[in-house]
RNA sequence: GGACUCGUAGCUCAAUUGGAUAGAGCACCUGACUACGGAUCAGGAGGUUUGGGGUUCGACUCCCUACGGGUCCA
């Protein structure tokens, strides 16, 4: 089709017409065609009016391309009607291969997400970097991507210290164990014991005249923390071993999260290993002048000229900041996986500096493969109350958002109880993946980079633009092809492939608006996973994805299909339902999410 | 003080990245042979795209400005 309109360019107007130029978009709704063209960008060339523009090409195309049915002119709009037997081929094509599966790029992409800290329990937050990243990683597979799926966990610093102090003094030995307590929220408690023990003895010495500043530094488990910290980095010992004890719970309660989740990771990175990586860097890079010293022995890069700030690099006294260890991590990374082309971050937008500046600085190191660096900013979750902020006790937790969201899905099940064929660890099972299905879909639908409000109601909902409806659009056809099987209705269909999408019979079938509709949609699918893919970010798929089944919905319910008699008819009618089932399923595999057989 | 970012129906989000009369869901109203699975479908109502200016054949989209949210760097 390409080639066709940039000849027609060169014989009407003798134009060479520029690939990129070229932009087809599918016709909308209220007009007759199935692809447009906008000629409006090409008066200057052709010399004419829109109307004879648009004419003179549409006959062109007519007369030299065989799927160009017909075409009518609106303004500017050259609207082109495709021939049934294009949409045959097509279908023909869907019902034998994965249509969202391509060969492989050779190319090797590592994407980082969740990279939590470990005083805390993971949180809504997480819960759209996590399935941001895991939808992110799959999507990239699907174009033909290795993806390496890592994280790195920030476990040592004052923030663990504080836990562990506050478990020495008010915990008296618990343990999960011996309170039945997942790790990450025993941890997640003395953490906020701290807080509270810390607010008291400041609240005390202010009562007692100091000043708050004061205060604050001199509270004793503060000190204790701080201490404490000193001594993680001496070594010591004991203060190791509590460390090494207190993190590993947590790591037990984040897998346990993790796995609910349904994401995993191939490669963990931990900041206690990583921490003191990037100051050979940082040296290196002194020695080559791409950084100065001041007098105080501090190192920094001057990001002026590129219109951002100075930024300090390492501390006169030697240590490094999170900069530091960025680089150096990253250098690592490269070193591990020399054949990475990309390494993608998936952090919140208000890192969007930091990357910057990261990204700025490792070119300027001369590394070739820091183009290859992406920044995959999301926006923050917030709630109906305004921001999740954890001294207000305002956080929403993953592990009760999950359980929650599953519950719901479990009440509305028993209620339309259609499962009376199912075991109860089966219909666990599926209120499980409708549970996920609801809140994955809900946070992926939206547009990564953009803020969103959580609305707690409209996370458990199960109709409408949500994943469970398209769950059940899947359910359905999967219902029918059974069904088909079952009562000879598909007798046509034979062989391995028949069962699940079977074979046309026929060539010469008249498509109806309603399938059309259905069809063309399902024609744009590969293009928008491409498109999804090169933008990073999964909502497009979401969108499409409700798309197509709120379309093939539609025909359903209007065209018989195991109640049509015509052989032909039933035929496409089936292959056509399966294409799109597996599709969907396809799609909704890219976005992490399950579809049941039956719901 | 400097930088970045967002503002679309009552609410939550879309809009093929500059293209036709700005589309969905929720909520609200009206309908669908007892239905191949109604967790569905068809329809109604709801908009000066925050205000103002500009760029052009054409602006939700780009530029300037005001207002209002949010974030980051010291």
């Amino acid at each position: 089709m390409q080639p066709a309109l940039q000849n027609a360019f060169q014989e009407l107007f003798q134009h060479t017409l520029e690939h990129k130029a070229i932009a087809f978009q599918p016709t909308r709704p209220e007009f007759e065609g199935d692809v447009t063209i906008n000629v409006f960008p090409f008066l200057k060339v052709s010399g004419k009016g829109p109307e004879q523009t648009a004419t003179a090409i549409g006959e062109h195309l007519q007369a030299n391309v065989e799927v160009v049915e017909r075409f009518n002119v609106v303004k500017g709009f050259l609207n082109l009607v495709i021939a049934d037997s294009y949409w045959h081929g097509f279908l023909r094509e869907a019902a034998e291969v994965d249509i969202l599966q391509f060969a492989s790029t050779g190319d090797q992409v590592m994407v980082e997400y969740s990279s939590p800290n470990t005083n805390k329990p993971l949180h809504l937050g997480h819960l759209r970097n996590n399935f941001l990243g895991h939808s992110v990683s799959r999507i990239l597979e699907a174009v033909g991507n290795e993806v390496v799926r890592v994280q790195i966990i920030n476990d040592r610093g004052i923030h663990i210290c504080k836990s562990m102090v506050a478990w020495q003094q008010f915990g008296k030995g618990e343990t999960p164990e011996s309170s039945g307590l997942k790790g990450d929220k025993l941890v997640g408690k003395y953490y906020v014991a701290f807080d509270k023990a810390f607010k008291a003895e400041v609240a005390e010495q202010i009562a007692a005249g100091m000043k708050e500043e004061e205060a604050e530094k001199q509270a004793p488990i503060m000190m204790a923390a701080q201490a404490m910290l000193r001594q993680w980095e001496a070594n010591d010992p004991e203060v190791r071993e509590l460390w090494a004890k207190m993190n590993h719970w947590v790591y037990d309660g984040f897998n346990a999260t993790y796995a609910r989740m349904g994401v995993a990771f191939d490669k963990v990175y931990y900041e206690s290993e990583t921490y003191v990586l990037g100051k050979k860097d940082v040296t290196d890079g002194l020695e080559r002048g791409v950084f100065y010293k001041k007098d105080d022995g501090s190192v920094w890069v001057d990001n002026t000229p590129e219109g951002l700030d100075e930024k300090v690099l390492m501390r006169g006294d030697g240590t490094s900041l999170y900069m530091t260890q960025d680089i150096g991590t990253a250098t690592k990374r490269f070193e591990e996986f020399p054949d990475l082309k990309r390494l993608i971050y998936t952090v919140g937008n208000e890192q969007d500096y930091h990357f910057k500046v990261l990204f700025l600085i490792l070119k300027k190191l001369g590394y070739a493969w820091a183009d290859g660096l992406y920044h995959l900013s999301y926006g923050m979750v917030d709630l109906p109350t305004g921001k999740m902020k954890s001294r207000e006790g305002t956080v929403v937790d993953a592990d009760e958002l999950m359980e929650e969201v599953v519950q719901e899905a479990r009440s509305a099940g028993e209620e339309l109880s259609k499962l009376d064929d199912f075991s109860e660890e089966e219909k666990s099972a599926l209120y499980e993946q409708i549970g996920l299905a609801a809140l994955k879909y809900y946070l992926l639908k939206v547009d990564p980079k953009k803020r969103m409000l959580f609305d707690p109601k409209a996370s458990i909902d199960l109709q409408g633009h949500t994943g469970p409806f398209i769950q059940y659009t899947y359910a359905r056809i999967r219902s029918l092809l059974r069904k088909a099987e079952l009562s000879g209705a598909g007798s046509q269909l034979s062989g391995e492939k028949a069962s699940a999408a079977g074979q046309l019979t026929t060539d010469n079938y008249q498509l109806l608006p309603e399938e059309r509709t259905v069809i063309k949609l399902l024609h744009q699918f590969p293009a928008v996973l491409h498109e999804a893919a090169a933008r990073l970010d999964p909502s497009s798929l979401a969108n499409h994805a409700y798309d197509l089944v709120k379309s093939y919905n539609s025909f359903y319910q209007t065209v018989p299909i195991l109640k049509e008699e015509d052989a032909g008819k039933l035929n496409f009618r089936l292959v056509f339902s399966a294409a799109v089932a597996s599709a969907v399923k396809k799609s909704m595999w890219c976005l992490g999410i399950e579809v049941p057989e039956q719901m």
